[in-house]
DNA sequence: CAGAGACTATACAGATCGGTATACTCGTGT
DNA sequence: ACACGAGTATACCGATCTGTATAGTCTCTG
């Protein structure tokens, strides 16, 4: 089997995660256009020629930091599914849990894929697959939990419940009302009867 | 009553109209840091002079550009909520039937009012009032219109309504899964019983 | 016909954009 | 002892950004 994904992977040297944190927090808080390469390299501690020495490009930066936040996130999630002794129900309304919890220690401003997509055109953008890999795998996350629950109507609660969590996630980022993601997972509760 | 709302309003004329026609489209598309007044004016066929005489920053065009979304997504709603003949229920289905028909003939780059806020860090920044107002505007309405289904639930099948849709309108930006604003109303049916 | 407002055309200012080049330092491993 | 990779510092490239200035045209109206 071929080892050739990328044209070339990142050394993730320690210049290299100081660059990806900056970027991280930079591109979520300000947006993607907002913030330029020199802020980046600037609030790194790094220089620009050490930057492109790492990323050769912004570009590749934007899709680092789309899939480490997507891993991260994964991550932060598994613990809340692995639980012992959950019932099929509550493992559903765990993600809703974790999904607070992230939100409450991360920032406030919605969905960072979501935000991502709002500022790339071009969809032949590198981005756009992590961006859309992100939702597919929370559908397929919530279809197969949701099976557990109700294997004849695994596809309907899934969507449902997908709805409801972008939902939520839009408006605890706008400030709509207090809370909007344990409300969701209130109705989530209610829909799994 | 003093009339000292804005600072100084914009006068629309016919060169105005077609500078905020062209920044709706660029913008929606693009996204709004993307798309420089250059690019604008060009597109408008207009000199950027013009466009300077009329709107004096980009700020000010972006606000107007939210803001005439705004007026017109309300009046393309309007007509679905006034038909005769609907029962309370259909009333509050009818606004997903609206949302399916504005996102199947204007863009599905998902909700302008969102993807504006994810390029605008700045809490002051004269757009946010209009992107927070129409949010508060569909969470009226939509407690409103269920309030007439289900008085003493109205809070909260108004927020849950609100969720759904949001969430539609991301999905259905996202291309996550097919005609998911469709399903949102098949769900708020159930919803509403 | 004369004035006023809306508009075009072009050039430019000052800053910032993504990206590159040169020259140097430092620490590690062999 | 020496090579090498990672990093710093700084200057620069062309392009593009928001915003302004000057000069002139067009059309409508009193």
């Amino acid at each position: 089997m071929s080892t050739e994904e990328q044209p070339q992977r990142v050394m993730m040297t320690r210049a290299a995660r100081r660059v990806l944190e900056a970027a991280e927090r930079l591109f979520y808080e300000r947006g993607i256009h907002a913030v330029g390469v020199d802020l980046i390299a600037a609030e790194a501690g790094v220089t620009k020629k050490t930057l492109y020495d790492r990323f050769g490009s912004k570009e590749r930066i934007v899709v680092e930091y789309l899939t480490a936040r997507d891993e991260r996130w994964r991550a932060f999630l598994a613990p809340y599914l692995d639980a012992e002794g959950m019932t099929p129900r509550e493992r559903v309304l765990a993600v809703f849990d974790a999904s607070r919890a992230w939100s409450a220690e991360h920032g406030s401003k919605g969905c960072s894929m979501v935000n991502a997509h709002a500022e790339i055109s071009d969809p032949a953008h590198p981005a756009f697959p992590v961006i859309a890999g992100q939702k597919e795998w929370m559908l397929a996350l919530f279809t197969r939990l949701a099976g557990a629950v109700a294997l004849d109507d695994a596809d309907r609660l899934g969507r449902t419940l997908l709805l409801l969590h972008e939902g939520a996630l839009v408006a605890h980022g706008l400030n709509i009302f207090p809370d909007p993601i344990a409300h969701a997972r209130d109705e989530a509760a209610a829909l799994l009867g």
